[in-house]
RNA sequence: CGGGGUGUGGCGCAGUUGGUAGCGCGCGGCGUUUGGGACGCUGAGGUCGGAGGUUCGAGUCCUCUCACCCCGACCA
């Protein structure tokens, strides 16, 4: 351990402190770095690619689902946002507002989006006339504002970046399905891309969307303390929006009704759900389907002559797999190559190849798994392609297989509310318990424990029992846990 | 908004009873190095968060102020 941790001295252990480990890890990674302004992250080009790479997939499959992409105004009126009670209600605290524009004070005040609903469903209300215009699915890729009071870089900023899906629909049927097939999106892209295991399920009364009907969700356990992230939503506006902003349209029979909405959101706070999940001492761990880099390449050389061929190797194998994997050769020369183990280990690249004397003589490289340090395996070039493109895919898989007994490991049913006090106290994860789905029960947990219901998983044993909390008959098994 | 803390080269820190700012890392140059964070020589870089005050003299003392961080309440 003394020598391990000569290695990334620069790194506090995860054991010692998690949280400042994140931070830590983050800034080190360059993934974020402070910005000047309070509560604001700069993301650095390598935390930016991350996410690009991740908007690309998430974009893909949210296309394939039939909606499309557009973008809409930053500023809604005050009237405007003020429509839909609960909505305001719920994100006031956290409305940014501009009062001004240039020198003149504006008649009315404009908030800084905190989600879109209020400026998406004006427009709708002009688009809509006929069933025969609906469906309409939206998404839009831009950054929205919450003023916090707490921020955690990705998990909690100022301004954030995600995606927010809005949609219309004929019928309730119609709306509750596209929640649901929105949340089942979500779930499959952070499993498959990210390799974080969730648990979907439904939100409960208090703690659902502003505004909505019915609030999906996704949930995630953190590594370190084993706290939840909610790691997107999806909602059933129901016809609460249609109502208020007047999105009405001609039914089949000629009958004027008030339209169905929806609207899900995944936002940048999942990047920080990798690095919380995947990230060890050493710093990062990237799944391979959204790492920047996902092969990198080592030149080791002591001689001129050796460095000749060293480089000529290096380029073949670039080469080779430039156009199968993200592949990055690392040539600095001010660097030697444990610092740049180090670097690229901190940096959580997948897969290493080291390129020496040796390896060229042998017509091999070296390898190394970033989620099994230590192993180096040699691999003849006459096989890389095939190689790497396998090991890769088995670090995806491994990735998502230590997460998931992460996952189950620090989860427990509980049937006795003492035991859920003392698993909350000791961060000991998720508790699985019965709930009579009273809010009294719900509100008396979190006073007492910190720990809220995360979610009522759609996965219900057959029998329920009684509630955990006032012994009553149960109506859900429900996952408590603290959340970030 | 409550509780605690910190502001000194890019980063991390030291700075005794007030005497005119120092260390490590990093950075530039040169040379030797390179299979898990190399080394030598050399060089550049700060007026001590801000304002006011006490004093012959303030990074050190006093007053005010600003910013940031951590712990709570809140949160995608």
């Amino acid at each position: 351990m003394t020598t391990e941790r000569k290695f990334v001295e620069e790194l506090i252990e995860q054991e010692d402190d998690f949280d400042r480990w994140y931070v830590e890890v983050v800034r080190k990674a360059e993934l974020a770095d402070d910005s000047p302004v309070r509560g604001t992250k700069v993301i650095r080009p390598y935390g930016f690619a991350l996410w690009e790479h991740m908007q690309a997939e998430l974009d893909r499959r949210i296309k394939e689902t039939g909606v499309q992409n557009a973008y809409f105004p930053l500023f809604i009126p005050k009237s405007m946002i003020e429509r839909e009670a609960a909505h305001i209600a719920g994100f006031a605290p956290e409305v940014a507002w501009v009062t001004r524009g240039g020198d003149k004070e504006l008649e009315e005040p404009w908030a800084v989006r905190p989600t879109s609903e209020a400026i998406i469903c004006p427009m709708f209300a002009r688009w809509v006339q006929s069933y025969r215009d609906l469906p309409i699915l939206i998404n839009q890729w831009c950054s929205v504002v919450r003023w916090e009071e707490r921020p955690r870089a990705f998990l909690r900023t100022l301004e954030f970046l995600w995606q927010e899906g809005h949609t219309v629909h004929a019928t309730l049927e119609e709306a509750e399905q596209r929640a649901r097939l929105m949340l089942e999106v979500y779930r499959d892209f952070v499993e498959t891309e990210l390799a974080l295991p969730v648990i979907p399920g439904q939100k409960t009364e208090s703690e659902k969307f502003a505004g909505a009907l019915r609030t999906y969700t996704i949930e995630a356990m953190m590594g370190g303390k084993h706290w939840a992230l909610q790691s997107a939503t999806s909602h059933n506006l129901g016809d609460h929006f249609g109502r208020v902003f007047d999105i009405q349209f001609l039914d089949a029979e000629g009958k004027r009704r008030y339209a169905f909405n929806t609207s899900w959101g995944l936002s940048h706070r999942t990047v920080g759900a990798m690095v919380m999940v995947h990230g060890d001492d050493r710093g990062l761990k990237l799944p391979p389907r959204i790492a920047p880099i996902q092969v990198v390449i080592v030149p080791i050389w002591r001689s001129d002559d050796e460095r000749v061929k060293v480089e000529e190797a290096v380029d073949r194998v670039r080469g080779l797999l430039r156009d199968v994997v993200r592949v990055h050769a690392d040539l600095r020369e001010d660097k030697t190559p444990g610092w740049k183990f180090n670097d690229w280990d901190l940096k959580g690249v997948p897969l290493r190849l080291e390129i020496g004397p040796r390896d060229v003589a042998q017509e091999q490289v070296t390898l190394v798994r970033r989620d099994v340090l230590g192993k180096r395996q040699a691999i003849p070039i006459s096989g890389l392609v095939q190689a790497v493109t396998e090991i890769l895919d088995d670090v995806q898989h491994s990735l998502f297989t230590a997460a998931k007994r992460m996952l189950d490991t620090h989860t427990e049913d509980v049937s006795d509310y003492e035991r859920l006090k003392e698993r909350v106290a000791i961060n000991a994860g998720f508790s699985r318990a019965s709930w009579c789905g009273s809010a009294e029960c719900e509100t008396r947990v979190k006073a007492e424990t910190r720990a809220t219901i995360r979610c009522i998983p759609f996965e219900q044993p057959e029998q329920v029992g009684p509630c955990l909390v006032c012994g009553e008959a149960g109506r859900f098994q429900v996952i408590w846990a603290r959340a970030y």
